[in-house]
DNA sequence: AGCCAGGTTTAAT
DNA sequence: ATTAAACATGGC
């Protein structure tokens, strides 16, 4: 089995980055597990399963990425490779927001230093992330995780592979087939069903071109996505910066920022999306990833689950 | 038990 | 312009 190395921009914290995904009952497509993250990527119309793993430190990262089966052309293995840099984020410098936050704001700062290292993990493709986004809004991320791993199984291609079957995300023409109350049995809200499907036949009709997006103003992908019954201002950003690495942009309706907001700049319950807007207002471009470190921070304190904890066990052991 | 959870829309003031 | 209710479900 060949293997790849990639050396992300320093600092990365492998553990802390792709930990997200381990930390519920359910993983359907991104799996993580002590240390070791998998996933199934296409190229080609073909299916490989990814697997990545830290093999530097947060100061000299280093990630050691191999795929099954062998990719044959060297063209394969280079989209392959090229994939898991942008999910993991190699090409980002965090030193910038860093410094940018040391600037403007003493208690964000003091965040990002908490978790030194962390990137903003990212979607493949814009279409999983805006789909994730639907499915996660006004939900527990945990029901959210639950639901979409029965999305994945009935909705998304699986390949058979090391003794095992995985499943990639489900690819718009799958989606933009379903029956909304088929979905609907799922666990998902009929709405939700409804927007998912109608989202999903833009996107394959070519009424809605993700990919193209990536560069249009926000202003623009507003307009175009808003169009869609269920997709509003929350999702469009949630997606742009999961999907897209758009950080300039700030999902200020998220639950979780309005209540870490509340806890780190000590402003009382009801926190308003204006309210998070305003206190991060100074990030400027960084805001994105202000919003990811609050979400960050504000969880690993709530939910008492840090990756980088559970890995330092796991080489004690 | 009941309320909240990475919201949005519709239909009321 | 604001505000309330409805929507599904799992976890605490």
């Amino acid at each position: 089995m060949s293997k790849f190395i990639i050396k992300p921009i320093s600092p990365f914290d492998f553990d802390l980055t792709l930990g997200v995904y381990g930390g519920f009952r359910t993983q359907s497509v991104d799996l993580y597990s002590r240390g070791q993250f998998e996933r199934v990527l296409p190229v080609e119309a073909r299916y490989y399963l990814v697997t990545a793993s830290s093999t530097g430190t947060v100061e000299n990262p280093e990630v050691t990425v191999s795929a099954s089966p062998p990719p044959a052309k060297k063209g394969a293995v280079e989209e392959l490779v090229d994939k898991m840099k942008w999910m993991m984020g190699a090409d980002l410098d965090m030193t910038v927001f860093y410094e940018h936050a040391k600037k403007v704001d003493p208690i964000l700062f003091q965040i990002t230093q908490r978790l030194y290292g962390l990137k903003p993990p990212r979607t493949p493709t814009v279409f999983e992330a805006l789909i994730i986004a639907i499915t996660e809004q006004q939900t527990a991320l945990a029901v959210a995780s639950e639901l979409r791993g029965r999305l994945v199984k009935r909705y998304g291609e699986s390949i058979h592979i090391k003794e095992g079957r995985y499943y990639q995300f489900p690819i718009p023409e799958s989606l933009a087939g379903a029956d909304p109350k088929e979905i609907r049995k799922l666990g998902f809200s009929f709405r939700k069903a409804l927007c998912m499907v109608e989202a999903a036949q833009k996107v394959k009709s070519g009424e809605i071109e993700l990919e193209a997006l990536r560069s249009a103003s926000l202003e623009t992908i507003l307009e175009k996505l808003t169009q869609v019954k269920g997709i509003g201002r929350w999702t469009v950003e949630y997606m742009m910066c999961r999907g897209m690495g758009r950080y300039n942009v700030l999902p200020a309706n998220d639950a979780g920022l309005k209540a870490a907001v509340s806890k780190f700049y000590k402003i009382g319950r009801g926190v308003t999306e204006g309210d998070a807007r305003r206190a991060l207002e100074q990030m400027g471009e960084f805001r994105g990833h202000a919003a990811l470190y609050l979400i960050f921070a504000y969880a690993l304190e709530k939910y008492d689950l840090d990756p980088r904890v559970a890995r330092r066990q796991l080489e004690l052991y």
